[in-house]
DNA sequence: CGTGTTTGACCAGCGC
DNA sequence: GCGCTGGTCAAACACG
């Protein structure tokens, strides 16, 4: 809204003679008393001041806000840089890791370290690649992973994305059932070896059309987490928040908890050591997760709405500003009429 | 009656 | 080959 014209066609009126104005055509206001006149002199005057005040306050306002927003947008520059290089540390951490390996397997076990050890040590590389890279849209490097044979490993367990995700629950809570946005069908539960705590299998109700699976099994070593396994991707957008909303619990992975007073949501970074590179890239993939979540409300077309609900709000709650602008609206108003 | 869950049976991979 | 284990199937069941 350009309130300038409205400005300067407030100030147009010829206040020294308090007579008609050719160029601005406000006549009605005039056609009475001298002493109305004066008045409404007075107090068009004053609105039109209230507005000139106004407007500067505007000015500083819009000034301050495209200073922010020029800030934000130089973090958000600077953080994606810094996710670049800490996608290449990555990388190259991930490939000493399985330089490692190669050479431990080769020199201590040699060729008979167990398919199943190699094919664990692959899904916790791919969690790892997966809780960094998951929000940021990066390629799993995996797709090339070999074991220490330098043959291909099994290739579900290379084309699955394979996720997993901790949320804290009541330890009385007996079901295994977490919302996390999308709709599933548990077709088995069993009891494993490892866990005296039953593990329930999933699939996605979209099944056959989405071939993504979940496992939820309570943690061996604090029953009160829930830890989630996810297989594969989903092709589909998650169902709408009213036909999951039934649930008490509703999460997002790796996402921030939009209630304080919600279950506990975190990666599951508890198996690795933090002195391990896995532990390290665990830790790179938490701070990452959480840049990522930042830059990401910053961009958002939410944060954008915000901004413009908050200047909006600025104006409307400005009580001279809003009396002001009532002024010069109905001054407008009698211009047009008087024009026509 | 349709949909989702439960649970015992079955299958495949692996180690011995 | 056999047993163990994890994963899946499918009939029975529960529920609205």
């Amino acid at each position: 809204m350009d309130y300038s014209t409205w400005l300067s066609s407030s100030s147009s009126l010829d206040h020294t003679h308090g007579n008609k104005s050719n160029n601005g055509g406000t006549l009605c206001l005039f056609d009475d008393s001298p002493v109305r006149h004066v008045k409404k002199v007075e107090e068009l005057q004053t609105s039109s001041n209230e507005v000139a005040t106004k407007t500067s306050w505007l000015n500083n306002e819009t000034g301050a806000l495209l200073e922010e927003l020029n800030r934000v947008n130089a973090e958000n520059k600077r953080l994606t840089e810094m996710l670049t290089v800490v996608c290449e540390n990555y990388n190259e951490l991930k490939r000493q890791l399985a330089d490692y390996m190669s050479k431990t397997s080769s020199n201590e076990v040699g060729n008979a370290i167990k398919k199943r050890k190699v094919e664990n040590v692959t899904v916790a590389i791919n969690n790892n690649i997966n809780a960094t890279t998951a929000r940021n849209n990066v390629e799993s490097s995996s797709s090339d992973e070999e074991d220490s044979c330098g043959k291909p490993i099994k290739e579900e367990a290379i084309k699955a994305k394979i996720s997993r995700v901790a949320v804290r629950t009541e330890a009385s809570d007996s079901n295994l059932i977490l919302k996390d946005g999308y709709q599933w069908r548990k077709y088995g539960q069993k009891v494993t070896r490892d866990n005296p705590c039953p593990r329930a299998y999933f699939k996605c109700s979209f099944a056959p059309t989405c071939p993504v699976k979940k496992k939820v099994q309570r943690s061996l070593e604090d029953q009160s987490m829930l830890v989630a396994t996810y297989e594969g991707e989903h092709n589909h957008a998650p169902p709408t928040q009213e036909s999951t909303s039934s649930s008490s619990r509703v999460f997002n992975v790796g996402s921030v908890p939009s209630n304080q007073s919600g279950p506990t949501v975190t990666l599951d970074l508890t198996k690795p050591k933090s002195s391990s590179p896995n532990g390290i890239a665990n830790e790179t993939s938490k701070m990452l997760n959480n840049a990522s979540t930042q830059m990401n409300k910053f961009n958002s077309a939410e944060f954008q709405k915000l901004l413009a609900e908050h200047m909006a709000s600025s104006l409307t709650k400005d009580p001279t500003f809003t009396s002001a602008l009532a002024a010069a609206i109905s001054g407008r108003f009698a211009h047009q009429s008087s024009s026509d």
